[in-house]
DNA sequence: GTGAAAGCGCTAACAG
DNA sequence: CTGTTAGCGCTTTCAC
């Protein structure tokens, strides 16, 4: 392969222009200090021909590198992909994180990291150094993940923290966890359940206790009792299918289940068949996050939409609203799902 | 924001370990000519400084950029993304390209390019200048479109053309489109049909000429007439729809159909219940893809995987492959489809 | 307002 | 086998 070089560089620019590099950069960057005149004949010379500069120059010479990272759990992530059971956070954050980044003349890389493994660290700062991206964001479980905070802390580089509530280090955003189950809970408070399960997700995703919190206090608001309606799982369908059963086969068995995913409330649906009960007629069930699967069970389910393209693109925003010098908000910032009604509630006599 | 440094750069390393800056270099690059020892103290240095090279900074000075950049179409893209049907096309290319890319310490980044504007040729250069990949991956309808083919041959830039066969330009790699036709084809004879109908895909798509192909061919071995058996939809629902329901309504209805995709399968699907046509029973359905939602009909749908993984995976070796300068196949690259058996095709008797 | 010079981190080309 | 020099394309810093 031949030394490869740029076709069109701004030495091409500023000498069919006439002006000096530095003038033709100042256009470039929209920067002040160039007369309308001089710029727009700049700008006509970068049009007529073609030129775009050339990330790797910007970023060598100390500017920017026009690159966000977006950091996804590898196993997790991988795991999805493998299964094909439709589950899209993937596609959502790429809907709402590319796009934006496109408009602003980012680009959005996107990277897969493990946070159990005992190397985080050294892979989350490889990759940063390989790739010197403008900014970062995390997700979930790594947003919470004190290893990978902490680090990023130090690096002098913006990043948020989706699905995160704490102001410690980078710019939290949440979608709404706790406000979400409260408002699934109400829902069936609403079409007279009383004894309502929930089966929350595992304790390194911060949101799982948010949810639970939300569930509570909607319960307590009603003045119902929550006692033995609680379970957890991992977000597996095999642990939603064990924290069904044991929900189903306690003494006072609920009438409704809220799961903290997709793939538990598709177990959950699974048991009530084993179990002989009829969906939404002996329990109704609500899940959490509204992956296209949930559309396809039988019946379809009513879910919590997780707003995942919205949030990715207010991350990007926050990121470059930052990188522009602007303050960041001084309030936690949260962007709001809402709840999809199908068929899995029915209304209590 | 600071003007951003390195925070590990190869000078460190080679002072660090007391050699010149072009050994280090050459240790990071694995060539010839560095002493066994010398090459493990340096090797020493960079671990224990947890040096990384910026990639930037390689790109500047002639040499790789460790990018390859998968090219898809935007609008469809963005279509899926926000239909929210569970089709994972992108996925599976992320699952089956970046784990690849980072094999070989590549990376693979994402972009969305209009086919059918007038400006595709500058979206594309644009593309290239900014980022400088070491090589491209373009999907249908990309990889069959003339203007970004002609473009890319001009770029002395190794690309893959997934879902073409012409070897005109680039590499092209198949997943074996009248093969599989011809699979179904014969799935459904062998099950004793006679009158099977063809949903073909758009003609902007060459692949879907050849899944036209595999059927012919396949109906011809058998001896099988195929007049009025054949229509076309665009991958849509909706054409998927009409297409359906003129082959149903035809004096010669079909006892069986394949879909080019799973929309128009499921669109079938949809057809069929409405005239009261049960499937398998009355009518049966293999569809093209094997994304997510067809597990989930009703009844979960026969079909035909496209191996998008294996094949996103098997681009970026090429890429690699020619990059180091390794002779391209002589022979077209084809991955192989399977057919998944599920219920929605009869034994007819 | 505009330009000239220096340097970012790395590798190609050439010396030895 | 190893080192030196020059330069990639761009922006920063400083001059004018």
């Amino acid at each position: 392969m031949a030394r490869r070089k740029q076709a069109v560089t701004i030495r091409h620019v500023a000498a069919a222009s006439g002006v000096s590099l530095q003038t033709v950069s100042r256009v470039i960057n929209n920067e002040a200090n160039v007369r309308a005149e001089t710029k727009s004949r700049v700008q006509a010379a970068i049009d007529s021909l073609g030129y775009v500069p050339s990330i790797a120059a910007q970023r060598m010479s100390g500017s920017r590198s026009y690159l966000i990272l977006a950091i996804n759990d590898r196993e997790r992530t991988i795991a999805d992909w493998r299964a094909r059971q439709g589950t899209d956070w993937v596609d959502q954050m790429l809907l709402g994180g590319m796009l934006t980044c496109a408009e602003h003349g980012y680009r959005m890389i996107f990277e897969l990291i493990d946070t159990h493994s005992d190397h985080v660290e050294r892979e989350l700062l490889a990759a940063i150094a390989a790739l010197q991206p403008d900014g970062i964001i995390l997700t979930p479980p790594h947003s919470d993940n004190p290893q990978i905070v902490t680090l990023m802390a130090e690096q002098d580089m913006p990043f948020v923290r989706i699905g995160s509530q704490r102001a410690d280090a980078g710019i939290p955003v949440t979608m709404d966890d706790e406000g979400s189950a409260r408002t699934a809970t109400d829902h069936l408070i609403a079409a007279g359940h009383r004894r309502i399960g929930f089966i929350a997700g595992p304790a390194d995703y911060e949101l799982s206790g948010w949810r639970v919190d939300g569930w509570r206090a909607a319960m307590a608001a009603a003045g119902l009792d929550t006692a033995g309606l609680l379970d957890v799982g991992d977000f597996s369908r095999a642990s939603g299918h064990a924290a069904a059963q044991r929900l189903l086969d306690a003494p006072s068995r609920p009438t409704a289940i809220i799961a903290s995913n997709d793939q538990m409330a598709m177990a959950t649906l699974d048991v009530a068949g084993q179990l002989g009960l009829a969906v939404p007629d002996d329990l109704s069930i609500i899940s959490f996050d509204n992956t296209p699967i949930v559309q396809f069970a039988q019946p379809p389910l009513t879910a919590i939409d997780q707003p995942i393209a919205a949030t990715a693109s207010k991350a990007v925003e926050m990121i470059i609203s930052h990188l522009k010098g602007e303050p960041t908000p001084a309030v936690l910032t949260t962007v709001p799902a809402s709840l999809i009604r199908r068929a899995s509630v029915a209304v209590r006599g």
